[in-house]
DNA sequence: TTGCGTGCAAAGGTTTTGCATGGCA
DNA sequence: TGCCATGCAAAACCTTTGCACGCAA
């Protein structure tokens, strides 16, 4: 049985603002106050439940900055979405967002499968580390 | 200015359940389960205050498994500090937790520095998929 | 005796959930 | 009309903090 999936007001409205800051990052609450400055109501829940939605179809990735702050959210455009075949990497230092190449994603993948049986899911993972700018 | 650090019972029980309990990992609800059904009274807060020097003296590891879920810590000290170097895995059907072996970090890691000049930090680092035996 | 560690309960911040209402198809 | 999405408030959740008391040195 599948979802309906209506589209609404709310999800457009989120979903356009989100394209247009591509490459930036956002909290819940962050985003909560974009939308009350420009008086549209939007609530809380509302948009956790998009963009928890909008993670599981691999459009926008998750990730944390801090240990115990509020989650970062992250639009990975219509492109990414397409092809599974890619990992993000974060820099800790500067915060950057990097796409992995395919086959990097493969080989990690392929081992993980055959020696140990793990099914990785390269949308939910986020690699964590230090990028090249930053070790110097 | 040095601060006193007086020893403790309560202490003592943590630090000494960790050591036995290298390898595995907690939260700090699991500790606090597991004094309890031994009838050792250890509050929560104490918990988390040890806990927290501990990590600060590199002695425990902390890292987040989940989004907002607890934390996890893990015991370093002593014999098993060495070269305990490892990575977790997170399946996202049965919510378990594996620690993967050092060879295969040691080749995605390497892989990442060579190629793509990115340190990765395997203590906040998880990946996420399905394990074998939640794909049958 | 001094002052750190403990334990309880309350506060803190983020995210989730229940439920009535609104709105898409 | 049927049923998903929304929004509010409350709940849930983990962790931290305030404060009085206990206990190590």
């Amino acid at each position: 049985m599948i979802k309906a999936a209506y589209k609404t007001r709310q999800q457009e409205l989120l979903i356009s603002y989100l394209e247009e800051s591509c490459g930036k990052h956002f909290t819940a609450e962050d985003l909560k106050k974009h939308f009350e400055e420009q008086n549209i109501s939007l609530g809380t829940a509302t948009i956790y439940r998009q963009l928890e939605k909008l993670v599981s179809e691999g459009k926008v990735l998750k990730y944390f900055v801090d240990e115990h702050s509020a989650a970062c959210f992250e639009y990975l455009g219509g492109n990414c979405a397409e092809d599974e075949q890619h990992f993000h990497l974060k820099c800790e230092v500067c915060g950057t967002l990097f796409h992995l190449e395919c086959e990097e994603l493969a080989e990690i993948k392929s081992h993980l499968f055959k020696d140990h049986g793990f099914e990785l899911n390269p949308f939910r993972t986020v690699l964590y580390g230090t990028c090249q700018n930053c070790r110097k």
